[in-house]
DNA sequence: CGTCCACTTGACTCTACTCAATATTTGTGG
DNA sequence: CCACAAATATTGAGTAGAGTCAAGTGGACG
């Protein structure tokens, strides 16, 4: 099945669903609260542009940032009746929130919806990876690599977009703020980067960003 | 979709596509090559005996185990056409191979394993809260936890048996061998649990275990 | 112009890693 | 069945990387 589903969804960027998606969005400011750890789940959201992240608030009120999403992600998905986690926009973002109903009356949209699920589940394990087997250099260099592919950034040189706060970045990878701020910092001196603002990151020399990512 | 999923999986312990799971299942020995990372995805697996591990190799051979699998689990599940993971047999295994033709041909377990997959996201989320947010000690105490949920342990005290060497949690846990034989020395030392063989921890005081384990 | 907030930088500490030695269990051949 | 070898696990000593606490910097905004 997960390629005959692949190829599905290779083969539908503009079909009947897909138009659903950008008729139903709604525009939601930034930090707004999409669902609440804890709610119950009344379907999935699809980002039709901005930026999501979802996270874990553990009892002792520590966050765990399980993932940032951009245009065509799709986020909420849950193996039972509540969300296990909170997601919010990180910028103003277009969101469309769809039902079973609809699931129900697309196989296509279905057979997609797994296949997404199997990727949010390698990812999951790319991110256990770097997790455990990186550095903190390696996990900022990681990091800002993941937000250029995202964004369709490439060539040696050029602007990433952090819609993100510091602290984000650190509840992502599991590093202090400080740590998140030294690492970059870091870079900067290597000639690797340049900050320009605190939302952007100017990569100098990808190629020596991807050195600094470590082994895959 | 998941809610309704979830009442479909909890229906579903002796049905048809059940009988199939045993009847087709083949014994492995242990230390069986399941299927290797890289290899072309002919199907899906599922644990009807004995415990599988699934791992990740890096480029510089530093390796990282996603979990483990136990009797009534599935794994092999992949997005694309290849694997990018291993699997392979901690103990004597009862495993059997499903193919797509056999999840086309029932509903039900095309519901399941989507379901399954949501939890299994959701696993490799809790996964990653305890590689970031805890301490050796809990990791290791979070780990004993989770084999004895796994055995149905239950009581104050209890055996949880051990198949898989003290490496191989290590690479689960992002620890390394003599961190992981140090927090289990120590939670000896504790009066929690004692170590009567290297694949057997004795729990002593599970509710001090548990407090060990720290914030969920 | 001053306040607030996010970020950066500095000094120090501590946890977990590395390297090394020792102990224990498992496996093998005589 | 024992002796030895090999593999696995434990323990020890020293180190380094990331955390904590604290102070300082720099925009954004009223």
């Amino acid at each position: 099945m997960p390629q005959t589903i692949r190829q599905a969804s290779t083969t539908t960027p503009d079909d009947n669903y897909s138009a659903t998606f950008r008729s139903r969005g709604r525009v939601h400011p930034n930090h707004t609260v999409i669902y609440h750890q804890g709610d119950k789940v009344d379907g999935f959201y699809r980002v039709n542009s901005g930026v999501v992240m979802v996270f874990r608030l553990l009892e002792d009120s520590q966050r765990q940032i399980s993932g940032f999403y951009t245009e065509g992600d799709f986020f909420g998905l849950s193996a039972d009746e509540h969300y296990h986690d909170t997601a919010t926009t990180v910028a103003t973002s277009n969101i469309v929130c769809l039902t079973m109903a609809d699931v129900r009356q697309s196989l296509e949209l279905q057979q997609e919806l797994f296949a997404i699920t199997c990727g949010q589940l390698e990812s999951a394990q790319t991110l256990i990876t770097t997790l455990t087997k990186k550095t903190a250099s390696e996990k900022v260099a990681t990091f800002l690599l993941m937000l250029a592919d995202r964004q369709k950034r490439s060539g040696e040189e050029f602007d990433i977009r952090l819609p993100m706060s510091r602290l984000d970045i650190a509840d992502y990878l599991g590093l202090s703020i400080e740590t998140v701020s030294r690492r970059l910092t870091a870079l900067k001196a290597q000639g690797v980067i340049t900050l320009p603002d605190r939302n952007t990151a100017r990569v100098c020399q990808f190629s020596k960003l991807s050195e600094m990512a470590g082994a895959q």
